[in-house]
DNA sequence: TTCGCCTGTGTAACCGGTTACGCTGTGAAC
DNA sequence: GTTCACAGCGTAACCGGTTACACAGGCGAA
C-alpha cells in the first residue's frame, strides 16, 4: 500500500506539500496540486486513517457499547445512532459487554485512542463501578441510564410513568387483578417499570401487594410465567409484562393452556417492538421510539464534540405513549396505528 | 490522559521497559514489572490502541460494510459476526453504504488503516465496480455475494435452490396458480430467487410464464402486491414472496381485502425472520440461519488473518430449509418448530 | 536599489506506542 | 583471572500521517 512519502516522491514534492494538496489546504499552486493528485491516482493512495488520527487527535469514530446485540431493541438503537452519525461523517465502533462486568471494563478500555466519544448503555451496572471504568476526558453519553452523581448527559425512557400509565389503563378497562411480570432484578428499566406498576396499583387500584412474577426479559421467561399463572391458579384478569418479548412468550403460553386473550385475560407489554402489531390479537404496549433513543444520544454526543459542555442537566427523557391494541380488548385485528 | 512516557518516568524506567512490562514480555525482572504496574495503576494508564496499531500493523478490528442497517436481517448478521469476532478479541467497525454506490466507495476507503479485514455485503453492486473499490491487500470476505471473477471467499445462501424448493412445495400442496412477488431489480438474492421460482414453475408445474409482481423487499411493497392481486383480479391460489417482510405486508393486505390465508390463498416467504413464526397463521418460509451467514463469514476472515490464503474456492453456500407452517395449510397455530 | 512582506514549498518534530540494537553487569566456563 | 554468554534495560528509529517553523523567491513600496 502506498504511503504519503511514495506519493510525494512520485509527484516530486515534499510530504508536507503532498499532505496539503490532498487535504485541500489553500497554499498550494494549481500545477503542484494536479501533480500530487495524479500521483495519488496512479499509486492508488488512500490515507491511513489510523496514522492520521494520531496527529489530528480525532478519529471521526464513536464507540457504542451495548449490553448485548440480541433482538430488535438493539438493532433499532444502532440504526438510530447510525442515522445521525452518518450525517456527520462519523463511524461506529461496536463494543459488546456480553453481560459481564469484566468485559464491560475491557470494552471501554479498548476504545481508548480509537474513538472521539462514547455511547454507553449499562443497564445493570452500578454507577460507582461505571465511573471507575469511564475515562473522564472522553465525551460520553449514557443510554437509558440515569447516572445521577456522575454528571453525564443521558437519554432515558420514562419507564416509571410508562408503567404507571399502562397499569392505570388496564384498571380502567375493568381489570381488577393485575399481575406483573418483572424484568431482571438489577436492571434499572425493569425496576422502574415495576415501581410504576406497584404505585399505580396502590393509588389507582387500591391494591397493596399486587402479584409479581419473576422474569428476565426473555420470551422464554414469559412462557414460564404463563405456566406459573395457570398451574398456580393465580387469580388474574390482566397481565402486564415488563417488556414485549415476555408478553409474546406469555401469550403463547396462555394459548397452550387454553386461555383466550383478551377474553379470559388481558395482556400488555412495553417497548412496542415491530412484532407487537403483527401478533394476533395485536399487542397493547407502551410505545418507545427505540431508534430515537439512539439518535438523540448521538446528537447530544455530537454537541459535546463540537465544544459544548453538557452535563446531566442536558438529559433527555423520552415519554412512551400508550398504544391500545387487541390484547387489551382494543381493536381486534392486526395493523393498528404503527 | 497518561502516555507510556509518563508511566516510564513515574516508574523510573525507560519506555521500552515499560512497554515490555505492560505487554508481559519475558525480559523484565519481577520488581521492575511491579514498579511499572504500580505506575500504570496510579496514572490510570490505558494504552492508546490507535498508536499501537500503527506499529503493530494490526488493529484487532474488522470492518463490516452493509447496505443498510434496517430490520432483523442485518441485526442478525451483525450478531452472528460479533459472536465469532468477540471470541477472538476482535472489534467491529460498522460501515453503511446507505444504498449509494458513491457512499460504498467512501465507506471502504475510510476503513483503510482502521481494520485488519473487511466483511462486505454489496447486494446490488457490479463485480467490476466492487473490485475497483476494494483494496487487494486487505483480507476481504463477501457476504451473500458470489463475485466469481474476483476470487474472493464468500458466504452465500442458495437462493435458487431455496426458491425452487418452496415453489415445488406449493405446487405439491395443490396450488395451481402461483404468483411470485419479486425483490429489487438488481438485487442478486432477489434475482436468484425469481429464477428458482420460474424454473420450478416450468419444470414441476408445467407453467411457462408465471405471474410475477414487482416488489422491493419492503413490507409496504407486499401490501401493494396484495392490492394489485385483488383489484387486478389476478387468478392465484398461492403467493410466494421473495422475502418474509413482503409476505407480512401481503398477508395484512389480503386480510383487509377479506381474503383468508391459507383457505382462499396460500402464502410463503423467504428468510424465516423471527416474526414469521409469531404470525397467525404462522408464515411458511425458507429458513436461512441469518446469523450463521455472519458468523461463517467471520470465521473465514479469521482464517485469512491467521495466514491461510483463501480464494473463491473457500466459498460456503448455506442451503435454506423449508419450514411449512400455517400460511400454506400446515400447522395452523403459532409456535411451530423454531 | 534595498527592504519587507507574502506566497509556495521543504525540513523536521511530533502524535504514542513498539522493537531492533547496543550497552552493562553478572555468573559460568576455561 | 580472563573470556564469554546472556539477562535486563536504555536509546533511538520507526509506523504514516500532520504541521510549526524555516527558507527562497517575487513583488511592491520607499
Amino acid at each position: 500500500m502506498a504511503t504519503l512519502r511514495d506519493v510525494a516522491r512520485e509527484a516530486g514534492v515534499s510530504v508536507a506539500t503532498a499532505s496539503r494538496a490532498i487535504n485541500g489546504l489553500g497554499n498550494v499552486t494549481a500545477p503542484t496540486r494536479a501533480a500530487v493528485m495524479a500521483a495519488v491516482k496512479k499509486l492508488n493512495f488512500v490515507p491511513h486513517s489510523g496514522a492520521r488520527s494520531l496527529t489530528r487527535k480525532k478519529t471521526d469514530t464513536v464507540g457504542v457499547i451495548l449490553p448485548d446485540l440480541f433482538g430488535e431493541f438493539f438493532s433499532e438503537i444502532i440504526r438510530g445512532i447510525d442515522l445521525v452519525a452518518h450525517e456527520s461523517g462519523m463511524h461506529l465502533l461496536l463494543g459488546n459487554m456480553h453481560g459481564s462486568t469484566h468485559e464491560t471494563a475491557a470494552a471501554i478500555a479498548a476504545m481508548r485512542g480509537r474513538v472521539d466519544g462514547l455511547l454507553v448503555m449499562p443497564p445493570d451496572l452500578k454507577p460507582e463501578l461505571l465511573s471507575d471504568y469511564l475515562d473522564p476526558t472522553l465525551p460520553t453519553v449514557l443510554l437509558n441510564y440515569d447516572a445521577g452523581s456522575l454528571d453525564l448527559p443521558f437519554v432515558a425512557v420514562d419507564n416509571y410513568r410508562g408503567a404507571y400509565a399502562m397499569t392505570e389503563a388496564l384498571l380502567a378497562s375493568g381489570a381488577r387483578q393485575v399481575v406483573h411480570i418483572a424484568g431482571p432484578k438489577h436492571n434499572r428499566d425493569a425496576r422502574d417499570r415495576q415501581r410504576g406498576f406497584v404505585d399505580a396499583m396502590a393509588k389507582v387500584g387500591g391494591v397493596r401487594n399486587p402479584a409479581i412474577l419473576p422474569g428476565d426479559f426473555s420470551e422464554e421467561s414469559g412462557a414460564k410465567a404463563a405456566r406459573l399463572l395457570v398451574e398456580g391458579q393465580l387469580p388474574a384478569d390482566a397481565v402486564f409484562a415488563a417488556n414485549d418479548q415476555m408478553a409474546v412468550g406469555l401469550i403463547a403460553g396462555l394459548a397452550e393452556a387454553g386461555k383466550s386473550v383478551p377474553d379470559d385475560i388481558m395482556v400488555a407489554g412495553f417497548d412496542d417492538i415491530p412484532l407487537a402489531r403483527h401478533l394476533n390479537p395485536s399487542l397493547s404496549t407502551m410505545q418507545v421510539h427505540i431508534d430515537r433513543l439512539g439518535s438523540t444520544a448521538m446528537m447530544l454526543l455530537l454537541r459535546i464534540l463540537r465544544g459544548e459542555t453538557l452535563g446531566a442537566a442536558s438529559a433527555t427523557i423520552l415519554t412512551p405513549a400508550l398504544v391500545a391494541r387487541g390484547t387489551t380488548g382494543g381493536v381486534a385485528s392486526a395493523h393498528t396505528p404503527a
